[in-house]
DNA sequence: CTAGGGTGTTACCGGTCTGTAACTTTTAGA
DNA sequence: TCTAAAAGTTACAGACCGGTAACACCCTAG
């Protein structure tokens, strides 16, 4: 029963990926290293001379996900290279495919949900990835020549921390379908002012 | 050790004081029964008397949750007899204690992160529970005079759920200390319109 | 006073979890 | 080809989990 994911790369970057599918998946607390390791066609041996433990396993993931989304950003600007209107507008495009084809929202929200003790060494990860994403937003928004680039860049922030989260409570028809028309009329009124 | 919760009422009341606070705050998989009937003052086989399941536990933590947040909509009618406009800012008020006060976010829409099987009994529950809020604050904001209600309906639901998962993960201080200035900036313009 | 339901206590079941030890096999590089 | 590192295998420790059985207790309604 071979795995579908990266059928013959080292162990460690099937792990890697493995966990990463599997977490977003089932959640942090809902998968087993066991399974995991399975899944990615090795044994819970070798993950532990990879990974100190199943955090660090879980931090790794993390940076993955967000250099992920980091090359999305680089793909913005290779689109519409010096139009910083234009890839705010790419980043709303971005984010309702991302809401049309995902629904279990963003890996880094969803960790800091399941991993509530305050000293987790995952914590201090996810609120350092999270401020760079936002620091990108404001700044994308700050060059795109709205005024207000803070204000705008939060707003979407949580209008679509709040679409990711609200798909998985009620579903892609939910609030969370009128994504794109709330950012859009958002973005043009801040332009308006 | 006696627990603060409850002193002395019934056992399954206790209980179900004792659970919602220890899953809002450690989250459903991070605490066992035997935890929260020992903070309850009670015993597993008291608890499993009143409670078909851990799952059961957890879904009438949630209507219980739900319940009490309809108490706070009543208030809302009580304070401003009539007047929806003032109800619905009122809400906006509300809403904004709720993010300085808490850090844990929604239990609802926590466990629907948490609880990421598709057939899981609480996700039933979950979904009912959210649309009748979102009823309540379409009607709210249909009642207040506004034309596109259902869209600033859903934009203000998107704006709190993303404000109380954003404290999750970057804290108060991150996007969701804006909460409020977008809100009333946005009932605002939709009333403007 | 007594009967019975609600409650408390203890022990246990089978399963799952993270993490490790000791050993064998495979792989890749000089 | 020889060697050394990487990977696989098996077994296990120790803890925790949800859930149940059997039995003792207490407190109140009749």
């Amino acid at each position: 029963m071979t795995d579908g994911v990266a059928e013959r790369s080292r162990p460690r970057d099937r792990i890697l990926e493995t966990a990463q599918d599997m977490f977003h998946k089932h959640g942090i607390k809902g998968v087993g290293v066991d399974a995991i390791t399975e899944a990615a066609g090795t044994n819970k041996m070798t993950l532990y001379r990879h990974f100190e433990s199943k955090d660090d396993l879980v931090i790794e993931c993390l940076r993955a996900t967000a250099a992920k989304a980091s090359r999305i950003w680089d793909e913005f600007e290779a689109r519409h290279p010096g139009d910083k209107l234009a890839q705010l507008h790419a980043w709303v495009q971005k984010a309702s495919e991302l809401l049309s084809v995902d629904s279990r929202g963003c890996d880094m929200a969803n960790a800091a949900v399941e991993l509530t003790e305050a000293d987790h060494p995952a914590r201090r990860v996810i609120k350092e990835l999270k401020e760079a994403q936002r620091e990108k937003l404001v700044a994308l928004c700050r060059d795109a020549g709205i005024g207000q680039a803070e204000l705008l860049a939060d707003t979407l922030s949580l209008l679509l921390e709040g679409a990711r989260v609200s798909m998985q409570s009620v579903g892609a028809e939910g609030p969370s379908a009128q994504f794109v028309r709330m950012a859009e009329s958002l973005i043009a009124s801040f332009r308006a002012r």
